[in-house]
DNA sequence: AGGAGTTTGTGAACGTGAGAACAAAACGCT
DNA sequence: AGCGTTTTGTTCTCACGTTCACAAACTCCT
């Protein structure tokens, strides 16, 4: 039983990948309620998914269960933050301090996942001035020489459709290379550049169709 | 040419039904910019999908192109629409009118796509007195008599994690089938109703996995 | 009219993901 | 120690999604 770290290079189904914070998050809900040992059926439940697929997804990381047992809570847990990259500090810059930018830096969620957010920026020389939840906004100028000194790889899009584009353009020139984009278009972005869009209306518009389907159903 | 509506009750795969908001969005760009017929590789590539996907996902709605010519953007916008429900006008709530809440209440996109929100609602009762983007603020109690009254399908949750649950129980009980969640947790709800999450910090995560595998693969 | 050039719609091959089912391994009881 | 019980890790099968490749169908030009 040689700690070989070539263990930790296999790839990750894309699917098993998504899934995997949210096990985490399920494995923090339990050590608060005090469980420090569950099974794959437990864990499932608390995910939200079948437990087979629970336990071919943990089976990707490496063999952290015991038979008869089950799952160590804390230990998991580690296992699971170390792969997805959650043992470490991740600098986050937020570009657009409107609704949303305000919602995004309030939001408690970043600090206890591992997400530090540096900077808040934004094109209104009027914002500049003020500060939310305790970081001061800043001029959009400033992502180059924000994103440099703190070595920032994961930047969020939360300005108008008009201006996502050219804000992308600037954080790739930043060296950033993660990008999470909440505006309604498409992004263009070089080969090596990841993209994640979270789109409001998209969402409501599936719903939409499923909704329409029931009624026809219905009939 | 008659009306067959039969040709409407095909079901289309999920993965399609994600990608025909997008390519409807890029159609409304191309009449924007007064582009009346589109190849589908010119339409793929405003959508950013590859060509193939496209005429596949297309072919699930029936023929709308003409080989050698292309899509008449027009006609095939409306059928895309019709087909995803966005030709029907679709009443929502929303609940929860924090930072987020704002943000969506605010939030252009869902009247240009057949959105209309007639409900804001929030458990504290000193908010239910404001009123967000010329909307009122209504007391959460007040939840069933505004989904009777407009025929409510579509409830969103902007409300902290520890309160999502029972919000999602208040509007199954008050006959909304379709819910987008945008609190970290798993949604529990009876058979018939849809969830769909929308989760910033798992994006983050499934980022910075991806971030760390380049900076692994960099050495 | 006929042929060359385009572009759609789709059949077939391939890859990825989900779920069932079971062997392997650990525990506890006698 | 041996046996039954529990639960993991993995194999196998099936379904779904993506991409290729090409015939069918349309336009345009001579």
């Amino acid at each position: 039983m040689t700690a070989r770290s070539s263990d930790g290079n296999r790839d990750i189904p894309e699917a098993t990948v998504a899934r995997l914070p949210v096990y985490l998050r399920a494995l923090v809900a339990l050590t608060d309620q005090g469980i420090s040992v569950c099974s794959s059926e437990e864990l499932a439940t608390a995910a939200g998914v079948n437990s087979a697929k629970l336990r071919k997804d943990l089976s990707y990381l490496g063999s952290y269960g015991t038979r008869g047992v089950g799952y160590d809570v804390d230990y998991l847990r580690y296992q699971i933050a170390r792969e997805i990259g959650g043992t470490q500090d991740w600098p986050v810059v937020i570009v657009g301090i409107g609704n949303l930018g305000h919602a995004l830096a309030n939001f408690s969620g970043f600090r206890s996942r591992g997400f530090r957010v540096v900077g808040l920026l934004d094109a209104d020389p009027a914002m500049a001035e003020a500060s939310v939840a305790g970081i001061p906004v800043r001029p959009f100028a400033d992502l180059p020489a924000i994103a440099a000194e703190h070595g920032v790889a994961i930047g969020v899009i939360a300005v108008p459709a008009v201006a996502a584009q050219s804000v992308a353009d600037a954080m790739v020139d930043a060296g950033i290379s993660s990008i999470l984009n909440f505006a309604p278009i498409v992004l263009n972005v070089p080969e090596g550049v990841d993209v994640r869009k979270v789109d409001l209306s998209i969402e409501l518009q599936i719903l939409a169709y499923h909704e329409q389907r029931k009624a026809v159903q219905a009939l």
